[in-house]
DNA sequence: ACCTGCATCCCCCGATTGTGGTATTTTCCA
DNA sequence: TGGAAAATACCACAATCGGGGGATGCAGGT
């Protein structure tokens, strides 16, 4: 079995270097190439031909997206493990879009990258558990965009939940319902209970998700 | 903080006996039930309260994935690991559809397993490279064009109102982030002012309406 | 007549949010 | 290298929300 072949793109010198270190430092896998951007990945990576590509997702210059997407255009089998900080979903987003295999924080441990590049290069999709998540929130979305759910509410509380996504408080949709504030949040507390939610602004996520009124559409 | 109660449901008796000694026997865990079958599960759930499922996805009676179904109806909020021998692609999305949260072969170390349970009890979604690698393919070819309106919203702002349309209030956000609450509340007070709006929920619904973070579509 | 679901209203109290400030550090770009 | 933009953090006060009660009236069905 030959070495797999890796490229690095990572503007934190510190980092590359370490990088560097330990992917030539472990048997059966070898580093062609450390680059601190991607102003001139495709020519690289034609040079280098590695199998795995590491890339920061932010970087100067060419962003680690934008690089992505030239070179899965190019080197379709090419893997892109992309390397990223806690939580940044929109980035995440883009760059599975973009067509990068995995993702992985740069808090990770040496064995955990080592295993992360040995598994994307089998054609895994190496992700911590926190990104997995989002990723299958996204999935169930797209695969059961009209959910059937029906949360037994009645027509007053609908009426409520709508005043509600246009951002009125409770004494605002006391005055515009023609009820008391009381009443307004008796309704809510009931919502709340029968949507399993505890604030409005979860309400009201769940009533644009899931598109519950229909008369907002 | 409270250990996490942990209900298992496994047809093998030595399995199922193994892994409850293995979750009890781990600081931090309690095993409050365990049944060869879920034909009973909803009421076993309603009265140990778990926090976290183990899920064998093949059993005699209800099969795991009905029983997700259920589960994920009435509790919602209770998190499901799934478990298989095998990389079953059509009872992985299955699963997935049903509500599962994540998905770990049978063949995992105990440690693997324990740090399993702990990831699905904080939100994440553990499961093998090659599922992951699976849901990703599905994912992107199901990507839409990204929405053109834009309010000057900042990477971090855009993360704070991605927190926010989960329902999370500022303190949660604050914890999620790794920074303070009051950072929280400067950020939110920027955005409305962006946005133009007074309220969580104006800012919600705008957001959600408007498509304004690609990754929460 | 009784029960159940729905809509209505009220109280309390702690937690959270909205609004107005000020201020330091980090990052990036000209 | 200086300045702008962004991110960080804190204070104070009023307003609102969330969760826990309890209570009345009215319609519909048994």
């Amino acid at each position: 079995m030959n070495d797999i072949k890796v490229a690095i793109f990572e503007d934190n010198k510190h980092l590359r270097e370490s990088l560097y270190y330990l992917v030539n430092g472990t048997p059966g896998f070898i580093c062609t190439g450390v680059y601190p951007d991607c102003n001139d990945a495709v020519f690289q990576i034609t040079k280098d031909t590695p199998d795995v590509i590491l890339m920061d997702i932010e970087m100067p210059g060419t962003n680690g997206i934008q690089a992505v997407k030239l070179i899965k255009a190019k080197f379709p089998n090419i893997q892109v493990l992309m390397q990223t900080v806690f939580h940044d979903e929109e980035n995440i987003f883009n760059a599975i879009c973009a067509g990068a295999s995995g993702y992985i924080l740069k808090s990770t441990t040496p064995a955990e990258f080592i295993e992360a590049i040995r598994n994307v290069y089998n054609g895994g999709s190496p992700m911590t558990g926190s990104i997995a998540r989002k990723v299958l929130e996204l999935f169930s979305k797209n695969i059961q965009p009209a959910a059937p759910s029906d949360y037994q509410l009645t027509a007053k509380e609908k009426e409520m939940l709508g005043f509600m996504v246009t951002g009125k408080s409770f004494k605002m949709i006391a005055e515009v319902a023609g009820i008391s504030y009381e009443t307004v949040r008796t309704h809510m507390k009931n919502i709340y209970a029968k949507l399993h939610v505890n604030s409005n602004t979860e309400a009201v996520s769940k009533v644009l998700k899931e598109k519950l009124l229909s008369f907002l559409f």
